[in-house]
DNA sequence: CCGACTCCATCGAAAAAACTGATAATGTAT
DNA sequence: ATACATTATCAGTTTTTTCGATGGAGTCGG
């Protein structure tokens, strides 16, 4: 590599300021500096850059095409030192963020904005996952943090507790079960049950603890399209009562009389590593998240 | 500037190599001097880029990010030194060529894309230009070549002939001059002349050799719109033969009887300056201009 | 036209940076 | 357990960069 950095920013301040005793002042170096650093660029790349034949060096054509593509270059490798400065400052290059399907999406897009919106230097990446899927990107990711409905703890996982989500059983007022009185399990297993596809299962032979385990079960990829199944009378199943509010109220779904009980709530979690403290891009992530979810009402 | 161009490289091949011993070897250098370099990257940086705890360094995420940030920069100073390799070998940074618009452009244009094609490093600029117009532009811009009708000579320019091109007076089938026999200038007069407007002058009070000074003249910006114009019935004015061959032969354009000559024919000449050798891009579209103007029938 | 000034190149000496080769500490593979 | 691989470190050497001084050439202002 015959290119040197300090070669090509001496000749950018040289152009800049009209001669090589000038830049020589303002990078607080001797003239001889600034000749030594211009010929041995010229040496390098064996191309006439100045021409010292008048009274002050101008710049040949071809000195001006590689000063065009030097600057591009000392632009690149300023970015790398704000990048690196960034770095020492506490800021992380990359966080990665998983989020159960079953949570609310709102508080989570909320908190990005705020931190797109400061424009802060970390990368930031979010997947949406479903069940046992949740954790097991988070851990094939090695991510930085993940919002569950359940996981398995480990001494290095801290887990934060969000507010409470409540599930219903429904299913479309038109469906056959919509009418029924002190509904038992059997009279469900006569219907079709939809379901979240577990997104970490290739063949799907586990249960979910919120499944019937009927014979027919229909397994959606996410909430949109089970809320789109439910409401089409395609069978019944659980549904976050955030996501289906207004439906319950127009009564275009209606909550199931399940013996079992029709409602189920559980506490999301927030969990991120410990054996890593969190950098600055984590640790205002968390506090975003956290405020959003403190202050969200569906 | 504490980022160093060589430090980067180093970091490069220690990561496709492996490890710091295998990239010494790579380098032609001692190990100590890989370790030298990552460890004055990571001090100047102020950022752990490999992380030393196990038994290899491994790069740690920040590390990962700053070198693919560091490769971009290797491939700009790549770019930067083949350039100036290129230059080295004869290729001249730019190469700016002015084109009279009473010449044909076709073998320009296939010149051109020769040039093109073989994807010299040279970046070639063809500007149009009428009349005066083009020398006037050849001097602003310092062009590297002209192709004109006529030119101040001068000792530093070298003019080359090009095949003869020849202008033909003309109206259109149903201008009144049409069917005017033996034509003299007076009769001439009393009709709009169209010519082209010189794109050297602000203020259009000179004459152009094939101008009558009559006191209705159109100035057109070019041979296409005058083109038009004479077909619609206009005035009448000089086009270059190969440009209205056709509308000749269908009739829709007439030769006048002008008693003064109703042809003229002029030697287009190709000018270089001689103080400075032509580059590699310039003897090539020399070369290749020539042979286009002597293979060129309309 | 002269003297003061600015421009840049060059040179020897000095300082700084980069590299070498050897050694050590630690980990891996067999 | 032995041989080998990996990285850090250190003293000494080589190379690169800088300094300060000098000189020739061009410019500026009276």
């Amino acid at each position: 590599m015959r290119l040197d950095i300090e070669a090509l920013r001496v000749l950018d301040v040289v152009i800049e300021e009209g001669s090589f005793a000038k830049a020589a002042a303002r990078l607080h170096k001797a003239q001889s500096a600034i000749s030594y650093q211009i010929k041995k660029l010229e040496d390098q790349l064996d191309v006439t850059i100045f021409d010292r034949s008048s009274y002050r060096a101008e710049l040949t054509p071809k000195g001006k095409a590689l000063w065009v593509e030097g600057r591009r270059l000392l632009q690149q490798a300023e970015r790398i030192e704000k990048l690196a400065d960034h770095y020492s400052e506490g800021w992380e290059p990359h966080f990665d963020l998983v989020v159960d399907a079953s949570l609310p999406m709102e508080p989570v897009m909320k908190a990005m904005k705020v931190l797109v919106d400061r424009e802060i230097p970390t990368k930031i990446q979010v997947k949406v996952e479903a069940m046992r899927g949740v954790q097991k990107r988070f851990e094939q990711d090695k991510a930085h943090m993940m919002l569950v409905k359940d996981y398995h703890p480990s001494p290095q996982l801290k887990p934060v507790p969000l507010p409470e989500v409540t599930f219903v059983l429904v299913a479309s007022c038109h469906h056959a079960l919509a009418a029924g009185e002190r509904i038992d399990l059997n009279q469900l297993l006569e219907h079709v049950e939809l379901t979240i596809h577990d997104s970490s299962e290739e063949s799907t032979d586990r249960l979910d603890e919120h499944q019937f385990g009927g014979d027919r079960v229909f397994f959606m990829h996410g909430f949109v399209s089970k809320k789109s199944g439910l409401k089409m009378g395609l069978g019944f199943g659980w549904m976050p009562e955030f996501l289906i509010r207004e439906e319950l109220v127009s009564g275009e779904l209606v909550e199931l009389d399940y013996e079992g009980g029709s409602r189920s709530s559980f506490t999301p979690l927030l969990v991120y590593p410990t054996d890593q403290p969190l950098g600055k891009a984590g640790e205002l992530i968390l506090q975003q998240i956290l405020s959003e979810f403190a202050t969200f009402k569906p």
